[in-house]
RNA sequence: GGGCGCAUAGCUCAGUUGGCUAGAGCGCACCCCUGAUAAGGGUGAGGUCGACUGUUCGAAUCAGUCUGCGCCCA
C-alpha cells in the first residue's frame, strides 16, 4: 500500500545525489590501466546530461513496513498483549478440538523468586513442543503449574518474622506462606509470558489449591488401600531446645568440641581361627574396637560395620594401667596410627584377615546386655578412626541405611527434650545426652573398656534458629514401602513401556529405582499438605485408612487442607472412627506434613485424571535430567502404585544450564546469564532461538557473547523475511486463480523442489522434538540457497521485468511459498517474528488470524524432480568455478560486479551438452553478462571437473538493469537501455 | 567414591554398518556491490576429531585406561 507513494516521496531527494555518487566511483575504475577499448563507448551513462531519464523510477523494487530492525523488546509485549484480548490459547483449543490428544504435563516449577535461566529454558522446550504438535494438527492443551508448597518458602517466611515466628499459629505461619506462594506464582506468570510460552495462564494447576490437595490424599489413600503405607523410627536431625525436627537446608555447621574415643568392645564369635590358634586365645580374649565422637550414642548401638575389602589385623598388646594383655581387631592401615594414640608401643600383630571375613561375627555391647553383629558397609574408611564403626541406626543416616539391610533394630532412647528415657540404662535416665558424655566415658573407663580419649574439635550441625548444636533422633515416620505388592519391580516394568528421550534416561531412572529404600513421606512442618493421621489419646496408634483420608480428601476439597489446622481435633474426627487397637474415640491430631515430592508426584491424579479434563496418561513429561530422581520418580511410583501404569508415555529430558566454557553457573564464579534480563535486552525470540539451536540432550551453554552471535542469525533469518515481503508487495492484489505453473522458470522450480526438501526435514525434526536440526536445516536454507543464490538471482527478474509479467508472477509466486513456508515453519521457535511475518500476509477467507492457528506446511509433490535435482548438482558445481574464476578478476580490480563479466568454462566433452543446454540459466546463476563452453584437452587427468577463464564484457552497461548487453545503444528512444528494458518500458 | 551422560574448527551442529586430502552454517580475514543498505554478494584462512593404549591392511567411528565438564547419589 506504501509502493508507488513511497516512490514519489523519496525521488526527488535521492535521484541527484545517487546519479552524482556512483558515476564517480565507476569512472575512477574504468580508468584503470588495464581497461582500455572495452570501456570505451557506451559504459558511460552519465555524459548524456542531455536527458538523464529517472529509470530507477520504473524498477519494482522492494517496499515493505516489516522493519529490518526488530525492535523485540518493544513489539514481543505489544504481539503477548494482542493473543491475550483475541484469547489465542483459546482459539487454539477450538481450532484442535478435533485433533487426536497429546498433552504436555508441565512439571510444576516451585514458586519462590524469580525464574532462571534453567526455568526459562525448560519452558521454552515446552512451549517448542507444544507449539509443534499443534501445528502438526493435535490438540496438546498446556496447563502450566507450580509447585507451591515446602521449606524454603516457610523458612522465608519465618526468617522474615524473627522471633515473632515462635509466638505464631500454624495456621498463621500458614497464611503468611500462601501469600509468599502466590506472590511468586504472579511473578513468574509474568515473566513465563513474557518468553512467549503459550498456554492457560488463567488457570494453572497449584498444588495450594484445595482441588490439588483433594487429589494428594486420594493418591494416599489408594496407597493405603494397597497396604502399602507405614509407620516406622527414622532418625532426622532434631533440635533440643525448639523440640522440632530440621531439615538439611536448616542445619548451620560450626566447630564444636566434643570427646573422641576408643572403646574396645568384646567379641563372642567368628575371630578368625588361624588367630586364635597362633596365641591360643578364644573369641572372648578378642574386642573389635570402635571409634566415636558421639558417646551418648552407645546405648543405641547394635552393630560395628566394617568394609568387606579392607584388611583387618589382630593386635596383641600390654595395657599399661592394667597390665594386661589385650587384643583387638583394627584396620591393618591404622595399627601404627592408633597404638601411638594410646601411647601403645609394645604390640604384635598376629594375624590378618578381610572385613568380609569378620561379617556375622558377634560381640558384646560394653555396659549393656546385649550381643550384636559384626556387619559391611561400604562407607567405612581408613581416614580416621579405627576401621570399625560403631553403628547406631537411631542416630545416623548411613547407620540407619545399614540397619535397613541387615533388619537392624532402631533404638531411640531420647526423649524430644534429649533426654535418656527408660530404654537407657538406669544410670543414664533424665540425663540430657551432651551431659551424659562424660558419665559414660567414666563408665568405659572403670570397665576396661575405653582404650582411648581425647577432646576432638569438629564441624558439627547446629540449628539455624536458636544455634544450639542438634541431635540426630529417631522418630516415628511414614513411609511408602517400595517392595509391597511388587511396587519396585512393577515400577521397573511400567518404566520399560515408556519411551526415554534421550535413551539413557530409562537406565538412569531403572538404577535409581531399583535401589532406592522406602520412601518416607512424612516431613515435621507446617507448609504442607497434613498426613491426615488421628493419634489415639488412650493407647498412641495411629488411625489412618485409606477411609479416613478419604473423609479428610473431602474436607479439603471443600474447605482446603487449612481446615486441618484451624479446627478442633472434635470437628474433624470422621464419624465412627475408633483406635484400631484399644477402640479409643478421643484423638489427637498428629503433626506431619506430605513430603512435597508426594505432592508433585500425584499431580497425575490431581490435574491429569482429574479437575483439568487433560486425560491419563500424559503424552510427554519434559524436565531437566536431574528429575529422573525427582519428579518423574515420584510420579510413576504414586501412579504404578495407584493405577498399574505410568503417567507419561514420553519422557523428555534436558540437560543443564552452563556458561560458555561448559561450567555450572553460579553466583561465586558470577557467570550467571540472568533469563529475565536477558530477555528485555535482546527479546525473548532471540533467547528461544539460541535455545532451540543447541541440542538440549546435553548441557546448555549460555552466554552473553552466545546471546550476540544467536542475534545475527536473527537477524538474517528477519532479513529474508523481510526481503520476501518486500518483493510480494503488490502480489497481495494478484489473483492467484490466474497463475500459470507454465510460468515457473527452470530456478522457480529447483527452489520450490528446495522448499518441499525443507518442509520434509524441517517437521521431522519436529517430529523428534530435535529442534536444533529444524534450526540448523533452516540456517543454512535461508543463507546459501535463498539469500546467495535463489533471491540473488531473482533480483533483475523482480525488479527488472513489468510488474504483471508472468516472469515475475512466477518469481513471486516463490516467494510467497516460501514466506508462508518458513513463516509456518519458524513459527514454534520464533513465535513473535512468525507472527508479525504472519501478519503481512494477505488476508484470505481461509487464512487464521494467527500463524498459531495454522498448520505446518506439506511438500508440493508437483516440484519433486530427481533428475532435475542431480542436474542442478552439475550446474551448482560450474557456478562455484565460475565464482572463483571472478574472484581472481575483482582482485585485480578487472571487474566489480559480476555482471560486468564474459566467462568461459572449460570442460570435458561429456558435460557439454547439458552445459550447452543451459547456457543463460547459467548466465543467470552465475549473474555474469554472458557464458561460453569449450572443450577440456582431453589429456587432462585428474584435476578439476570444470575449469573458468573470465574477462571484462566487451558490451555496455544497461543503465536500468546494469546487465551489460550487445542491444544497449539500440533503441534511438533509449539509448542506455537493452532491448528487454526497452520493451518493458514501453510497455 | 558410586550411578548416568557429554567431549569433532572461535560458536552451533553433520559425519549411515570402521575405508578416498573430516563436512555445513555462523563468526573471522580480505575483496566486491551500493536498487534487501545499521542490508546484500564473493573468496579464503581455521580442526593432532579431549589424551593415551590396543584391535585392524585401515579408527573421528570399535575396545580399554585416563583427563575435563555436567546431573544424581555417597
Amino acid at each position: 500500500m506504501a509502493g508507488p507513494g513511497r516512490h514519489g516521496r523519496i525521488h526527488p531527494l535521492a535521484q541527484p545525489r545517487h546519479e552524482a555518487g556512483p558515476e564517480k566511483i565507476r569512472g575512477k575504475k574504468i580508468m584503470t590501466p588495464a581497461m582500455t577499448d572495452a570501456s570505451g563507448s557506451g559504459d558511460e551513462p552519465s555524459p548524456m546530461s542531455t536527458k538523464a531519464k529517472p529509470y530507477k523510477d520504473t524498477l519494482n523494487l522492494p517496499v515493505t513496513r516489516f522493519d529490518m530492525k526488530a525492535n523485540l523488546t518493544v513489539r514481543e509485549p505489544q504481539i503477548q498483549a494482542r493473543w491475550r484480548d483475541q484469547d489465542l490459547y483459546g482459539q487454539v483449543r477450538r481450532a484442535r478440538a478435533q485433533g487426536a490428544r497429546k498433552v504436555l504435563h508441565d512439571g510444576p516449577p516451585y514458586a519462590n523468586g524469580e525464574i532462571h535461566m534453567g526455568t526459562a529454558l525448560n519452558k521454552m522446550l515446552k512451549d517448542f513442543v507444544v507449539r509443534s504438535l499443534t501445528m502438526r494438527g493435535f490438540d496438546s492443551p498446556y496447563v502450566p503449574g507450580w509447585d507451591c508448597h515446602g521449606l524454603p518458602i516457610e523458612h522465608k517466611v519465618v526468617k522474615d518474622l524473627g522471633g515473632r515466628a515462635a509466638a505464631m499459629s500454624h495456621a498463621e505461619i500458614r497464611a503468611l506462606c500462601h501469600a509468599e506462594a502466590m506472590k511468586w506464582v504472579d511473578v513468574q506468570r509474568q515473566q513465563f509470558r513474557r518468553l512467549g510460552v503459550l498456554g492457560d495462564w488463567d488457570k494453572p494447576y497449584l498444588t495450594l489449591d484445595p482441588q490439588y490437595e483433594a487429589g494428594i490424599l486420594d493418591v494416599l489413600a489408594d496407597l493405603l488401600d494397597d497396604g502399602s503405607i507405614f509407620r516406622q523410627l527414622k532418625p532426622i536431625h532434631w533440635c533440643m531446645t525448639d523440640r522440632t525436627a530440621l531439615a538439611e537446608a536448616e542445619l548451620e555447621y560450626h566447630d564444636e568440641t566434643t570427646p573422641s574415643i576408643y572403646v574396645n568392645f568384646p567379641m563372642v564369635s567368628r575371630v578368625p581361627a588361624s588367630w586364635k590358634q597362633t596365641d591360643e586365645s578364644t573369641d572372648h580374649d578378642w574386642h573389635a574396637m570402635i571409634w566415636t565422637t558421639t558417646p551418648w550414642t552407645l546405648p543405641a548401638n547394635v552393630a560395628i560395620a566394617v568394609h568387606p575389602d579392607l584388611t583387618y589385623a589382630g593386635i596383641c598388646y600390654l595395657d599399661p594401667s592394667s597390665g594386661r594383655t589385650v587384643r583387638a581387631i583394627l584396620a591393618a592401615d591404622l595399627v601404627a596410627k592408633v597404638m601411638a594414640m594410646g601411647k601403645i608401643t609394645d604390640y604384635t600383630e598376629v594375624g590378618r584377615c578381610r572385613g568380609r571375613e569378620l561379617e556375622h561375627g558377634e560381640y558384646r555391647h560394653p555396659f549393656i546386655d546385649r550381643v550384636s553383629p559384626i556387619v559391611l558397609a561400604g562407607y567405612v574408611s581408613v581416614e580416621d578412626g579405627t576401621g570399625l564403626v560403631h553403628t547406631a541406626p537411631g542416630h545416623g543416616a548411613e547407620d540407619y541405611q545399614t540397619g535397613r539391610t541387615y533388619q537392624l533394630s532402631v533404638l531411640s532412647p531420647v526423649d524430644p527434650s534429649g533426654r535418656f528415657n527408660d530404654e537407657a540404662p538406669d544410670w543414664l535416665v533424665g540425663q540430657q545426652v551432651f551431659a551424659a558424655n562424660p558419665r559414660i566415658v567414666e563408665h568405659l573407663k572403670v570397665s576396661g573398656h575405653l582404650f582411648h580419649e581425647t577432646p576432638l574439635v569438629h564441624s558439627y550441625p547446629h540449628c539455624w534458629r536458636c544455634k544450639k548444636p542438634v541431635i540426630f533422633r529417631a522418630t516415628e515416620q511414614w513411609f511408602v514401602a517400595v517392595d509391597h505388592n511388587d511396587l519396585r519391580q512393577r515400577t521397573l516394568k511400567a518404566i520399560e513401556d515408556v519411551n526415554w528421550l534421550p535413551s539413557w534416561g530409562q537406565s538412569r531412572i531403572e538404577a535409581m529405582v531399583s535401589l532406592r529404600p522406602d520412601w518416607c513421606i512424612s516431613r515435621q512442618r507446617s507448609w504442607g499438605v497434613p498426613i491426615p493421621a488421628l493419634g489415639c489419646t488412650t493407647c498412641h496408634t495411629q488411625l489412618l485408612t485409606a477411609q479416613t483420608v478419604r473423609h479428610f480428601r473431602d474436607l479439603f476439597r471443600s474447605a482446603g487442607a487449612d481446615a486441618w489446622f484451624t479446627r478442633p481435633v472434635e470437628e474433624l474426627v470422621p464419624p465412627q472412627a475408633a483406635c484400631p487397637k484399644c477402640g479409643g474415640t478421643t484423638f489427637r491430631k498428629e503433626g506431619d506434613i506430605l513430603d512435597v515430592w508426594f505432592e508433585s508426584g500425584s499431580s497425575h491424579r490431581a490435574v491429569l485424571a482429574e479437575n483439568f479434563g487433560l486425560g491419563y496418561p500424559a503424552f510427554m513429561y519434559l524436565e531437566g535430567s536431574d528429575q529422573h530422581r525427582g519428579w518423574f520418580q515420584s510420579s510413576i511410583l504414586t501412579a504404578v502404585g495407584t493405577t498399574g501404569t505410568a503417567p507419561f508415555e514420553t519422557v523428555l529430558t534436558h540437560g543443564f544450564v552452563v556458561d560458555d566454557k561448559g561450567e555450572k553457573m553460579s553466583k561465586s564464579l558470577g557467570n550467571v546469564v540472568p533469563a529475565v534480563k536477558a530477555t528485555e535486552q535482546y527479546g525473548a525470540d532471540v533467547l528461544r532461538l539460541m535455545v532451540a539451536s543447541m541440542d538440549y540432550a546435553d548441557d546448555i551453554r549460555i552466554s552473553e557473547r552466545g546471546i550476540k552471535e544467536t542475534s545475527e542469525s536473527y537477524r538474517k533469518i528477519r532479513n529474508t523475511f523481510r526481503y520476501l515481503l518486500g518483493n510480494l508487495e503488490d502480489y497481495a492484489r494478484f489473483d492467484p486463480a490466474s497463475f500459470d505453473a507454465a510460468w515457473l522458470h527452470e530456478i522457480d522450480l529447483w527452489a520450490l523442489g528446495q522448499l518441499n526438501q525443507v518442509m520434509r526435514d524441517v517437521t521431522a525434526a519436529y517430529e523428534r522434538f530435535e529442534f536444533y536440526r529444524v534450526c540448523q536445516r533452516i540456517y543454512q536454507f535461508v543463507s546459501v540457497e535463498l539469500s546467495s543464490l535463489y533471491l540473488d538471482v531473482l533480483k533483475d527478474r523482480l525488479y527488472t521485468e513489468s510488474a504483471d509479467s508472468p516472469g515475475r508472477r512466477a518469481a513471486q509466486f516463490v516467494l510467497a511459498r516460501l514466506h508462508d513456508g518458513l513463516t509456518r515453519l519458524l513459527a514454534p521457535i520464533i513465535p513473535h517474528t512468525a507472527e508479525e511475518s504472519w501478519d503481512y500476509l494477505p488476508a484470505t477467507p481461509d487464512k487464521p488470524v494467527s500463524v498459531h492457528l495454522a498448520d505446518f506446511p506439506g511438500p508440493d509433490p508437483r516440484w519433486d524432480d530427481s533428475s532435475r535435482d542431480a542436474r542442478w548438482e552439475t550446474l551448482l558445481e560450474v557456478r562455484a568455478t565460475v565464482l572463483r574464476a571472478l574472484e581472481g578478476l575483482r582482485k585485480d580490480k578487472t571487474i566489480g560486479s559480476a555482471q560486468e563479466s564474459v566467462v568461459t568454462v572449460t570442460a570435458a566433452a561429456a558435460d557439454l551438452p547439458l552445459l550447452e543446454a543451459n547456457r543463460e540459466l547459467l548466465a543467470t546463476l552465475c549473474i555474469v553478462s554472458e557464458i561460453k563452453f569449450a572443450p577440456a584437452a582431453p589429456t587432462s587427468g585428474d584435476s578439476d571437473r570444470f575449469s573458468a577463464a573470465a574477462e571484462r564484457s566487451p558490451h555496455a552497461k544497461c543503465e536500468r538493469c546494469w546487465n551489460y548487453r550487445p542491444s544497449v545503444g539500440q533503441s534511438a528512444e533509449h539509448p542506455t537501455l537493452c532491448d528487454r528494458c526497452v520493451s518493458v518500458i514501453s510497455g
